[in-house]
DNA sequence: GGAGTTTATAGATAACCATCTATGAAGAAG
DNA sequence: CTTCTTCATAGATGGTTATCTATAAACTCC
């Protein structure tokens, strides 16, 4: 998937009343949907805040005070567009912050 | 309402599990709600892209497809959240964009 | 004031989503 | 192979939201 900025330094030719391709919008609120949820907001930020920028499952429940499930549920949104990285190392599943795919989204807005 | 980082480069030492103030979340939550929407990304981007980076309601529906109580539902979920300025100007009300509450955004995922 | 135009609001409805409980899948260890 | 732990999935439920029709509000012009 190729992000697209929303040309708002564009110096295209106004293209008037033509709006923006309804696919482009559409992936793009894909993207801005899975982070605009405050339990997802605070997973991101404790995955960035924790000790190697990487959590798993059972370090989200009891401080966010939700059921594993919902957790997983979270996480799961995170990770299908792209903005959590997700290894399995033994019993455990380390999650991570996919920067890159951070960055997109304040280019979005730059 | 005053933006706060969501601290990923932050110094700041390691709040361990303690997860991101839930009422910062939610607030945070709540802008990029407003714009995590295929239509609403649209509505912005056509703001953006037209003449004099304003227009009113009536630019939206036929491009969009939808009603003008849509449209106009739409829009202050903008407003709502500061995204666009409203201005009254004869029968007409013009919708800009606040570009500070936009590069509120991008600052928010730098 | 009355008619016409533009925008906003109210109420209804269908789709979506966050959360839970229950259960399955995957791996570690005895 | 069995047991324990961690994570994922399925299904149910209540709350949110995008959309429509109908109507009100604000403004212009005659």
């Amino acid at each position: 998937m190729t992000l697209q900025l929303l040309d708002l330094n564009s110096c295209a030719p106004a293209p008037g009343n033509e709006p923006m391709a309804r696919s482009q919008a559409e992936e793009v609120s894909a993207l801005l949907k899975a982070v605009a949820d405050p339990t997802r907001l605070q997973i991101l930020a404790m995955i960035a805040n924790s000790e190697n920028q990487e959590a798993c499952v059972c370090d989200f429940t009891e401080p966010l005070g939700l059921t594993q499930p919902t957790v997983s549920h979270h996480i799961k949104k995170l990770a299908e567009v792209g903005l959590v990285n997700r290894e399995r190392r033994g019993t455990w599943v380390w999650y991570s912050l996919n920067k890159t795919r951070w960055s997109q989204i304040a280019e979005l807005f730059a």
